[in-house]
DNA sequence: ACCTGAACACCGTTCAAGT
DNA sequence: ACCTGAACACCGTTCAAGT
């Protein structure tokens, strides 16, 4: 078997007939649907292929490794988040510090919750992966827009906006991901949506200076 | 190959001869090393008992599958953590809230990133684990520790104490995680060693009643 | 009581052959 | 341009045979 080392973890090829295009878009449906019925570890890409109705060969043809498969479902879902997080951040400059607190909140809870049986599945799916230079990226997207926002506000200036924007970027995903990893309860989920808008205003509040 | 049944993730038996722990301390040992200074994916039965300097029989031994040594190391290191985390609580009943902030935050990331490589290679593995079960475990354990901590607060009340023990919880398991997991710079490290305590009594102050 | 290592079923990946 | 599926090297796990 071949070692992975460490690139080529992007497609192989883009599909150019129409028939190559619903080959991959079976093969993605096949993941998540074998993702979420079976696991991670009967995650197989003869069994993704047969669920998608394809031979493994025509898999291999678009993904060169099983990881390259994976890799392009988290991308998907996590610059579908960043994208959110870039919409509200856009739509909430110059407003209030605690308004735009809890608009940020409550955006990144509600991107992430949306399908939270995908998100959960994603959380499994990222340790099998090389995974550092997508979440830097990523990272930074988030960290940028939010940073931005941070220095918009009307009513707060920041001494140290990096810091910041580093933390409660930190904290939002992390303590999220905390939540919905294991099995969450709706309770537990209300509880973060009550807990996770107050926490941020808290310490937005405490690191800013009113104007 | 036998599928995965969801159980039988403890260890087969308990070595009863001097021989026997060395074998198992050596397959612990190994383990490690093969994690860290080759990755999760060329994590291989063979090539931790080769390391080990033992057979293959003899990991199944103790073993019953791979996931069960790699549940056994994870379990090991929550369980410090949530030792560490417990002692804390324990010496700060009755402190001043902030006072008892600071020493939980600290005395959590001290825990956390006394081996930052073990740590790592830890998020990492836990993913090929059903680790609902134990992360459950250890979190009720975290949980009731800080609770009890926060209602004994010399200066303050709380209303709603369970939410905000889930909250701090889920803060600080999540936060320190995002910035650990992939690769963290010195100054991420020291930005987090910062912020996290000003973030928690931010929100523990503005939780609370004070007195 | 503990250890060994050949053997088996299964998995990731390739490639010659097809349309 | 795209698809197929047999073939190969490797992995997890077992078990008969040893001390």
């Amino acid at each position: 078997m071949k070692r992975c080392s460490g690139e080529a973890l992007t497609a192989r090829k883009q599909p150019r007939q129409a028939r190559a295009r619903l080959t991959v878009d079976a093969i993605f449906e096949a993941t998540i649907q074998v993702l979420l019925s079976e696991g991670l570890s009967a995650l197989t890409t003869t069994r993704v292929a047969e669920r998608a109705g394809v031979s493994v060969g025509s898999l291999y043809q678009y993904f060169p490794q099983k990881q390259a498969l994976l890799f392009a479902l988290l991308q998907r879902h996590l610059e579908a988040v960043a994208d959110a997080v870039s919409t509200i951040c856009t739509r909430c400059l110059g407003m209030s510090l605690g308004d735009m607190s809890d608009a940020l909140v409550k955006g990144f809870l509600d991107a992430k919750t949306q399908d939270i049986a995908t998100t959960r599945a994603l959380y499994m799916v990222a340790a099998e992966l090389d995974t550092d230079e997508l979440l830097g990226i990523i990272a930074q997207r988030n960290h940028a827009a939010i940073r931005t926002l941070l220095l918009s506000a009307k009513d707060a200036t920041f001494d140290r906006p990096d810091a910041v924007a580093f933390t409660l970027r930190a904290t939002l995903a992390g303590a999220t991901r905390a939540v919905l990893e294991r099995g969450a309860t709706p309770g537990d989920l209300t509880a973060l949506q009550q807990e996770l808008p107050l926490l941020c205003r808290a310490y937005l509040v405490a690191r800013s200076n009113p104007l």
